[in-house]
DNA sequence: CCCGATATTGTGGTCATCCGCAGTGTGGAA
DNA sequence: TTCCACACTGCGGATGACCACAATATCGGG
C-alpha cells in the first residue's frame, strides 16, 4: 500500500513548486503532476492522500478530470483550486462530492488545514473501506448455498423453519450455518448480524 | 404531525408570491415568512419539507439564519437564493450542509426541481430519525441493570459467561435478556442486533 | 407502613444450537 | 476415470436459550 500524498494537479510549474515547498514545510509529502491526462494516466487505485486540482489548465481541465475520477470510484478527497471560479460551478462540484474549492490567490493556512483535514478523512474511509472489502471478500468464499442459509438466520428463523423453506433436512441447515460461521469469521449469529450491518454515525 | 411545507424566507413580496406561485402550479405546498425573524419564531421542530432562504434580507441575513437552524439542529434541507453571492460565501454554506445555493435570477424549473429533490431528501431523512427516536425511547425505558445485559448480550456472550462478569446467577441474567427483548419489541438477539446496527447506505 | 419498580435466585422442563462421527450423491476438472 | 468441491442426511450427545412457577430483598413514594 503506497503511502498517504497530496497529489498537486497542476500545469504550472511555479505553482506546483510552491505547494509542494508549502506542503513539505507542514510535514505532508506531495506529488505533483504536470496535467490531469498525466495524472489519470499514473493513478492507481491505491492511491490515498487528497488531489489538489487546478481547474484551469491546458488541454483538459480540472472539472473534467474530476469526472473522470468520479467514474473510476476514486474515494480520495478533491481539493479544487481556482483563480476564475464561478458560483455555479462551485455548487455544482461541492454536490459532486468535493472535499473543498478554493479561490486563488489563497492564503496559505487554510490550504494547508484544507489538505490536512482531507488526509485525515480519506484516511478514516480508508480504514472503514478496508474492513468493507474484508467482509465483502469473505461473503464472496460463501457458496451459494450457505449465502440462502446466511440470509435466513440473518432473518432470525429458526433451523428448523430454514430446513422447511429451503426442502432441506435441519443436519444440512446446520452444516451450512455452521460453514458461514467459519468463513465469516463469527461465532454466532449476533456477530454475524453486527458484522454485516456496521454502525452508522 | 404537519404536511411537508417549502418555507419561503425573502423580505421581498414580490419573489414570495411569485416563488408560492411558482412551487404551487407544481403542486408543492408553499408557506411564506417575511424575515428570517418571524420565521424562526414561528419555527417549530416537527416542521418538514424544505427551506428556501434568501440571504440578503433586511436585519437578520439569510446566512444568519441559517446558523441558528443549524444549532437547534434543524434538519430541513436550505436551498439557499441569492443576486450577489460570492465562491466562498457557497462553498462555505454548503460545505455547512445547505442543500443548495442558487444565484439570481435562477431558472423556474431547476428551482422547482431542487426544491422537489430536497424534499424528497427530508422525507427520507424523516422515516429515518422516526425509526431512530422509536429505538431511543425504547432503549430509554430499559433499567440501568437490563442495559448492561444488553451490551453483553450484543457482545456475542453466553449467559454463564454475562452472569459471572455481572456476578449474578444465570437465571437472573435469563430474566433481564427476556425483559429486554419484550421492551425493545424483538424476538431474538439477532433482530436486536440489527436494530441496533442498521444498515448504511 | 404498604405498594410498585427493580433486582435477585432456584427448580425443572422444553426447545434450539452445535458438533463429532459416518455416509451418499453429483458435477466438473485434471 | 479419479479427485474434489459442494450439497445433503441421520444419530446421539453436550450445551445453551427460554419459560412457567415460585420466592426473597431493597428502595423510594404515597
Amino acid at each position: 500500500m503506497s503511502q498517504a500524498l497530496a497529489h498537486i494537479v497542476d500545469d504550472d510549474e511555479a505553482i506546483r513548486d510552491a505547494l509542494t515547498w508549502l506542503l513539505r514545510t507542514r510535514n505532508v509529502a506531495a506529488r505533483t503532476w504536470a496535467s490531469a491526462e498525466e495524472f489519470l494516466a499514473g493513478w492507481q487505485p491505491d492511491f490515498h492522500g487528497c488531489i489538489v486540482l487546478d481547474i484551469r489548465m491546458k488541454e483538459m481541465s480540472g472539472l473534467e478530470c474530476f469526472d473522470v475520477l468520479l467514474e473510476r470510484n476514486n474515494s480520495m478527497p478533491v481539493i479544487f483550486l481556482t483563480g476564475h471560479g464561478d458560483v455555479p460551478m462551485a455548487v455544482s462540484t461541492l454536490k459532486k462530492g468535493a472535499f473543498d474549492f478554493l479561490e486563488k490567490p489563497f492564503d496559505d493556512n487554510a490550504l494547508v488545514d484544507v489538505v490536512i483535514r482531507a488526509m485525515e478523512t480519506d484516511a478514516r474511509k480508508q480504514a472503514s473501506q478496508e474492513t468493507q472489502a474484508t467482509v465483502a471478500g469473505r461473503l464472496a468464499q460463501l457458496t451459494p448455498r450457505e449465502q440462502e442459509v446466511m440470509q435466513l438466520v440473518l432473518a432470525g428463523k429458526f433451523n428448523k423453519v430454514i430446513a422447511d423453506e429451503l426442502n432441506i433436512s435441519m443436519r444440512t441447515v446446520e452444516v451450512h450455518r455452521s460453514r458461514v460461521f467459519e468463513k465469516m469469521g463469527v461465532r454466532s449469529a449476533v456477530e454475524l448480524a453486527q458484522l454485516l450491518a456496521p454502525g452508522r454515525d
